[in-house]
DNA sequence: TTGACATTCGAACAGTTGTTTGATACAAAC
DNA sequence: GTTTGTATCAAACAACTGTTCGAATGTCAA
């Protein structure tokens, strides 16, 4: 009675990950669900017979795929982190810019992403909401603990916080403005230009934090 | 002929205006001709008749507005400069983010300015190639331009640029993302937390940039 | 007043939107 | 075999999309 075979599971999966796509690169209300089937290869009723709606559809995305990545990247930049007890500010920006440019996802599936979540940010909807609440401020309240008692003293709370935003600004930035970064620094997102970028990330927020270690030539 | 006294222009300038604030905030595709009539108090035909099509209109947002505002802030950033040559790094981004985040735009203003930009770097259009040859490109030439002479010695002209970049990163994100930004940090976008902001994007970047001044602590 | 003009209005256009429905196919349980 | 539950498919739904059209309106020049 669950499923078929094959075929049932996979077509579900299908239109979630079409949908994940098409979402990402154009926007919720530029993306139909006739061209979300139609990249699927199933039928218009499909979508409301798996997903219920267009919207339900959007917010499944979230729930079954952007979770996931999230989280796997958290993980990520935990088993990045030294083994020592109280890691330096600068060995978590590390850790953190690696887990989030470079890091357990394709170019591809970070991309995708990126460009979710800024469309989300830009518009935020209930999807916002519930990844705010099971991904991002569960992960926040962590860094802020790690960086928290090696931070230049007497940094307040706020500005901490602040900086933490300053690194994820940039992270996002240089995925979802792609074409305006091409378009200004006159070069294409090959492997080449990745490795500065990650390069780059990490010591601009390195300094930018408050110029704590020397590492920050790395 | 031409107009008539008072409402002719008026209409037209209407639908300008509402349809920029419905698509900085909705996106293109999520604003229908009938919901920006109907904001502007006038009539469907309206927007065809003094624009010709949905696309030119939006288009005509980019042209009429977007531009004029990116022109205000940059000139508003050449007269916050000193008087001297050559000013130091530490100075132009001064200026520099102080015209971007405050400046001669209202906080309505920029927050429109930054949102129509963060949805055309999300998803390219026609929009941005106008903007970024007319608006964009020029201005950073001019900033490579003014920063070059005076940056730590060596620095490569990617290097360069990707600096700058991070701090429109930082100036589009803190626009863009208010509810992310409100979500996480658990603050509203009140006059104290603009004010940190300001201060906390300049000496991020500042020392980001490479620690180049102590004035860093503005 | 007459004529020319630009603008407004209301209605209608054809096309697309998300969603619903009923028929059909198919596998597993009885 | 029959029954049961699930998935696929095609067709249709009403609502909305951007756009076009012709009549009406108001304003200026002659």
């Amino acid at each position: 009675m669950t499923q078929k075979i094959d075929n049932d599971a996979l077509t579900k999966e299908r239109i979630l990950d079409k949908a994940e796509f098409l979402f990402s690169q154009k926007g919720y209300h530029a993306v139909s669900v006739r061209e979300i089937t139609k990249a699927a290869r199933c039928h218009v009723g499909a979508v409301n017979y798996h997903f219920g709606s267009k919207k339900n559809l959007y917010l499944s995305v979230f729930r079954d795929r952007w979770l996931n990545r999230a989280l796997r990247m958290q993980q990520f930049f935990r088993d990045s982190l030294p083994d020592r007890e109280s890691p330096t500010p600068a060995e978590v920006v590390r850790a953190l810019a690696q887990a989030f440019i470079g890091g357990p996802l394709s170019d591809e599936e970070r991309l995708r992403h990126h460009q979710l979540m800024a469309r989300e940010m830009a518009k935020p909807s209930e999807a916002l909401d519930m990844v705010g609440e099971e991904g991002m401020k569960p992960f926040f309240k962590e860094l802020v603990l790690r960086l928290g008692p090696a931070m230049p003293e007497g940094i307040g709370r706020d500005r901490m916080m602040l900086n933490i935003l300053s690194i994820f600004a940039q992270v996002l930035y240089f995925n979802f403005a792609r074409s305006a970064v091409t378009l200004i620094a006159g070069r294409e997102y090959d492997r080449e230009f990745n490795a500065m970028l990650v390069e780059h990330i990490i010591e601009f927020s390195l300094n930018g934090l408050g110029g704590t270690s020397e590492e920050s030539r790395g």
